[in-house]
DNA sequence: CATCGCATGGGACCAAGGTCCAATGGACGT
DNA sequence: ACGTCCATTGGACCTTGGTCCCATGCGATG
């Protein structure tokens, strides 16, 4: 595959900091782009390769708590790094518990961002990863109908086709055919794959009668 | 079952802080338990129910820091709160990030201590069901031999058996001789629930030979 | 050395999964 | 009304899984 190179955005309403932070890391050898308010930066596309996102808490408008709050309900998870020019503890405790990768006051040393910003990007590959397995398993699981995803509900809890059977109050044999197709939508020949898949999308298995 | 009151344990050198936070805590129907020092605590035998720790974060001796790290080490999964007396950000977000539930400045209200309480033991909860259900898992794995555990990876890829014989080197009879035992001592019928039971303990599945 | 646990398998047999081919009927859209 | 997708089911047939009983050989332990 190709190696794409990280990226890191910049939003804060300070021209200077922005300005400084741009020249910081590209001399760091990462890719920049920075915006003067949170606003700005929503309307940015999403981006390919690992990315972070370097936010100042406190801005005019949407604050960078609040871009945090929309990024996590829209579950863009890209990595934040908060900085702040005062400090404020129970801020911190917040952001950080939400998910933000560091909370660093201003001013803040040069090694302190650049670690942060590693890990946020090694957090952000680890996330782009997981998060294409999860479109790719979506992607089969669309070509579902609706009796086929029911049926998966009950073979990830391991019951027999004849349950199954019973269960839905159809014939044993119409069973095999939609386990059949099912397994072969979801590009797998075994039970145990398609047991993993369900879980890596947190399909809950349908109840159990023994 | 039966219902374990919640038990909250408070490490603090100084002694006015233990009696304060004692008689708070208790006014709120809670158990607590104090210590003067890290290694006081690290003494106190495990407990069952629900629970929780506030930890002083600076303390003469074994520090708050050093205590979590402790905890941490021997896979001890207490929630902690963390008090301190002077603001430091890093070290609340160090904590935090290490999974602490909060992190509280003196002179803190009490609202916010009874919230971080209520968010701890909460978590406890959760954590002593899922680490119940592992020590469950694990008691029945321990019934397994070598070779039933080695056809245990196997199977859970979801591989055949004559697959599986090959691997080994074995015949596809041995492997059904195995591999039922395995559904035995696992308490399983299934695939399926054997897959997820190894999920739970994070068993890896052996390398796949197509 | 005798016993026990463990790994190894053969024979026989049944249950369950999986796959062909073929068919019917309902719903929905053009 | 016609075609398409979907759910439903049957028959035939083969592969796999699972379980009896039985047996051998090895290493550890008493």
């Amino acid at each position: 595959m190709k190696k794409e190179t990280a990226r890191v955005f910049v939003v804060d309403d300070d021209p200077s900091v922005r300005k400084g932070l741009d020249r910081l890391i590209r001399s760091g050898g990462l890719l920049v782009e920075t915006f003067a308010s949170a606003d700005a930066f929503l309307e940015h596309p999403g981006t390919k390769g690992p990315s972070c996102l370097i936010l100042d808490i406190k801005m005019p408008g949407t604050t960078g708590i609040e871009l945090q709050e929309k990024l996590l309900s829209r579950e863009d998870t890209m990595p934040i790094i908060f900085i702040s020019g005062h400090g404020d503890i129970p801020l911190a405790v917040e952001v950080i518990k939400k998910g933000a990768i560091d909370f660093l006051s201003k001013p803040f040393n040069d090694k302190d961002l650049f670690d942060a910003i590693d890990e946020a990007l090694d957090k952000s590959k680890i996330i782009q990863t997981n998060r294409a397995d999860q479109d790719a398993i979506r992607f089969h699981l669309d070509l579902l109908t609706k009796r086929e995803s029911e049926v998966l509900t009950y073979v990830i809890t391991g019951m027999l086709n004849k349950q199954i059977a019973a269960a839905l109050n159809i014939s044993e044999k119409t069973v095999k055919v939609h386990r059949g197709r099912v397994m072969e939508k979801m590009s797998v020949d075994s039970v145990a794959e398609l047991v993993r898949l369900a879980q890596k999308i947190n399909i809950k298995p349908a109840k159990i009668h023994h």
